[in-house]
DNA sequence: ATGGCGACCATAGGTCGA
């Protein structure tokens, strides 16, 4: 089972890319970030002509997340849990064929410090207490999205430049870090230990020509899930198109046959 | 230190992303 998450910034403006990858990678499962539509603003009927069903929370103008499956899902949560004041629409997970998977956007937070880093700092706490009910549960799941977190050093392309970053913070991989002790398996670290892999390029100053990028986007595997990992990788030909996103599909190959019981 | 790009919206420049 190919399982994808890709932040397209606006789903509408990616819509096209977007169709053109499903029929190239026919990937099982895709989550999507920063849909950037309003509920009603889903191109539903040009995700089912490409096969695929949908599951989605939109939001005016930002943030919004998706799911899709090539046959039908059922959903289980809508928004992380934890605080009912919360209107960013981040959160999503659905049951398909026996995991768990979890489409989540994580805040940036930047200016670090102030209000937005504060909020990212909660809600990566709301989304440790989401993680240990999974894990409590015992359903393999997967945590897919764009956590908004280079998790070390080796994860960027100059660390000297992010120290201040809230995407680099020391509380913010701290926060990463206790998710992973928790049991949580970084699939694309696992597959590829020494590697350099990013999965964001960012517009400028021909950061992806230059391959000055960040890997930010992550596949996080229960400990159910870990025996299935085959392969992870990212999909970088898609970054180097017309009219990308800045971030590029970031995968996990599962084999079902392995999940422990 | 700033701005660069691309997307959003009370469609013009301000705001946001990372």
């Amino acid at each position: 089972m190919l399982v994808v998450t890709y932040n397209v910034n606006s789903i509408n403006s990616r819509l096209d890319a977007l169709v053109q990858y499903l029929g190239e990678r026919a990937p099982d499962v895709v989550c999507l970030q920063e849909l950037k539509a309003p509920q009603d603003k889903f191109p539903l009927q040009a995700i089912q002509d490409a096969g695929y069903h949908a599951l989605w929370h939109g939001q005016k103008s930002w943030n919004g997340v998706a799911i899709l499956t090539r046959e039908p899902a059922q959903e289980v949560q809508r928004g992380l849990p934890g605080d009912d004041t919360d209107e960013q629409s981040r959160y999503i997970e659905v049951a398909y064929k026996g995991i768990l998977i979890a489409g989540l956007y994580l805040p940036n937070g930047n200016p670090a410090p102030g209000p937005k880093f504060d909020y990212k700092l909660a809600w990566m706490e709301r989304l440790r207490l989401r993680g240990l009910e999974l894990l409590a549960q015992g359903i393999p799941a997967v945590l897919a999205g764009d956590f908004n977190v280079i998790p070390t050093e080796r994860d960027v392309y100059k660390p000297e430049r992010w120290v201040d970053d809230a995407l680099f913070r020391p509380e913010t991989r701290a926060a990463f870090e206790r998710l992973i002790e928790q049991g949580w398996l970084d699939a694309l670290r696992a597959v590829h230990p020494d590697a350099t892999i990013y999965t964001f390029w960012d517009y400028f100053r021909n950061a992806f020509g230059r391959d000055a990028g960040i890997r930010i986007d992550h596949l996080l595997l229960s400990p159910k899930l870990q025996p299935a990992l085959k392969d992870a990788g990212v999909d970088k030909f898609v970054r180097g198109r017309e009219k990308p996103s800045d971030h590029a599909p970031t995968w996990v190959e599962l084999d079902l046959a392995k999940v422990t019981a």
